[in-house]
RNA sequence: GGCCCCGUCGCCAAGUGGUAAGGCAGAGGUCUGCAAAACCUUUAUCACCAGUUCGAAUCUGGUCGGGGCCUCCA
């Protein structure tokens, strides 16, 4: 089965065929640098880091594009606020923008094109545009007419009458249409300008995207993605823009993800319920919030709470507890490569059909926890160690399972530094040290060997009451969070 | 008001015409000096109503409930 995906042009979830065989250019929008990143941010570029990789192990060859909006209206005003000039602000944190997703453990796109590098591109996008009679400039201002381009509104399905029946045009503008927009807007006193054809002035919100997705990507390309608020207005403008510009169609697919809400609200900083990436990296492991926004699907909205965080650690720690299991098994294990394995394969096979099917993560997740429960029920069967074919099995499931998880971005630590780094974290909020713990464990271990049962489980009850559990094994006793 | 989405086991979450994946939590069991992990067994007819169909969680209409976009927003 080869790559569906959901599209929303259409509505409908379509083959996947880019204009030229073996080759994908996308472009998603990145984000306004005006203040660090949120949950709603991660969550976007998670999903297309995931598209990305997924393309890129579906054998395409990639162009991954995703800009920085480094001039708007919010960084201004921010700037002002803070008393810098807004080159300053921006680039404060666009470092702090790539520190969180180099933290998220996301790839890095293959191009990451500002918009004040681009400001040619735009000037002649929007000269074309009013050459072509699809825009008009005044007073410095420049505005495109949306009656000139039959097809607006045909991503958000809407109804330009209906739609001008509640528009204003604000104090200052001068359209012609409310619900024309703004391509190029006119300099005030302080604010970043660049010399145009119209006098100083700077670039609307969207026609920095159309600029730059045509100059890396064409002015036809495959899939552009963002999150569902940018539907409307800003896709649907970029479509008029380029569109207008080329008389090509754009883009021949269209993704938007799902909104993150935080305990069943839409996270607002009205509500006060707003989480920035550092905030909840402080507490979570990344790939735990990676494991956590892979576990449903990218269109649905995602629950964002502390319950939901826990349960993905903990079913990102079935994973690493199973992988770090098969790895000590392994090695002790001869491993005949000439048994077939098909356990593996078919892993693999369902991995892929889930993954096809619209990126469906949450089913390809579902398909590792059948693989490593195969895995774990191999390793517990009774002399397992001589059984090759059992061997064989587990060490194509371990090897599997290792792939896949990097297509979508987990099980890239080493399991036994993963899960030391988690017990260690939880360590730090309680009230007892590794060090009282392990002076436990020896007493424990001499009350054993005096076959002392009952100060034995008193120190593993003690213990489990402050919320340690203690792991016997032949190596010897460890201890983990209960 | 316009457009759109959702309502599946205690919780999270797949499934879009053929009779309900998976995870967490729960119960019982195997293993263990005791325990943990692991493994096995076990827990739903899909908000409601009416239709279409041999057959619907899945299609149509309606009702109730929740959410989003329509101004900046991932």
């Amino acid at each position: 089965m080869s790559l569906r995906l959901y599209n929303t042009l259409t509505g409908t979830k379509e083959p996947f065929t880019p204009l030229e065989p073996g080759k994908v250019g996308m472009y998603v929008c990145g984000v306004t640098v005006y203040d660090y990143c949120h949950i709603g941010h991660a969550r976007a570029n998670i999903v297309f880091d995931i598209v990305y990789r997924y393309l890129k192990y579906s054998g395409y060859d990639v162009t991954y594009v995703r800009n920085y909006t480094d001039v708007d209206d919010k960084i201004i005003q921010r700037a002002n606020e803070r008393g810098i000039n807004s080159t300053a602000l921006s680039e404060e944190f666009i470092r702090a923008f790539d520190a969180d997703m180099a933290a998220l453990g996301l790839e890095k796109p293959t191009i990451e094109p500002k918009a004040t590098e681009h400001i040619e591109d735009i000037i002649a996008l929007v000269q074309k545009l009013i050459d072509a009679g699809k825009a008009y400039a005044v007073d410095g201002d420049v505005y495109f007419a949306v009656q000139s381009f039959d097809d607006y509104l045909k991503l958000s399905k809407r109804n330009l009458d209906d739609m001008q029946a509640g528009a204003r045009i604000a104090p200052g503008e001068k359209k012609r249409n409310p619900m024309d927009f703004a391509l190029w807007k006119a300099a005030k006193p302080e604010e970043p300008s660049w010399p145009s054809p119209w006098g100083e002035g700077r670039p609307g919100w969207h026609i920095e995207c159309s600029a730059m997705s045509t100059r890396y990507l064409g002015e036809s390309f495959d899939i552009h993605g963002g999150g569902k608020d940018l539907v409307f207005p800003h896709h649907e403008n970029e479509i008029a823009q380029s569109e207008a510009a080329s008389g090509k169609p754009f883009v021949k697919y269209w993704i938007h993800n799902g909104f993150v809400n935080v305990n069943q609200e839409k996270m607002s900083k009205s509500l006060g319920n707003f989480f920035t990436i550092r905030d909840i990296l402080q507490q979570y492991d990344p790939e735990v919030v990676r494991f956590f926004i892979l576990s449903a699907h990218y269109r649905s909205p995602i629950d964002f709470s502390d319950q939901n965080l826990k349960e993905a650690r903990h079913g990102l720690t079935r994973f690493y507890e199973g992988l770090h299991a098969a790895a000590q098994v392994l090695a002790q294990c001869d491993i005949d490569t000439s048994v077939e394995a098909n356990e593996g394969r078919e892993l693999k096979e369902r991995f892929q059909s889930a993954m096809d099917d619209d990126f469906n993560t949450a089913q390809a997740i579902g398909f590792l926890f059948d693989g490593v429960r195969n895995m774990n029920r191999l390793m517990s069967e009774k002399k397992f160690r001589k059984k090759k074919d059992k061997v064989a099995e587990v060490n194509a499931l371990y090897h599997t399972l290792l792939e896949l998880g990097g297509v979508v971005g987990i099980f890239g630590s080493e399991p036994e530094a993963w899960l030391e780094r988690q017990k260690m974290a939880a360590l730090a909020d309680m009230d007892i040290s590794a060090e009282e713990i392990e002076e436990k464990i020896a007493a424990r271990l001499q009350a054993r060997r005096d076959k002392d049962f009952a100060r034995s489980d008193a120190i593993r009850d003690e213990l489990e009451e402050r919320g340690i559990l203690l792991l016997d094994s032949a190596e010897g006793t460890s201890w983990k969070i209960k």
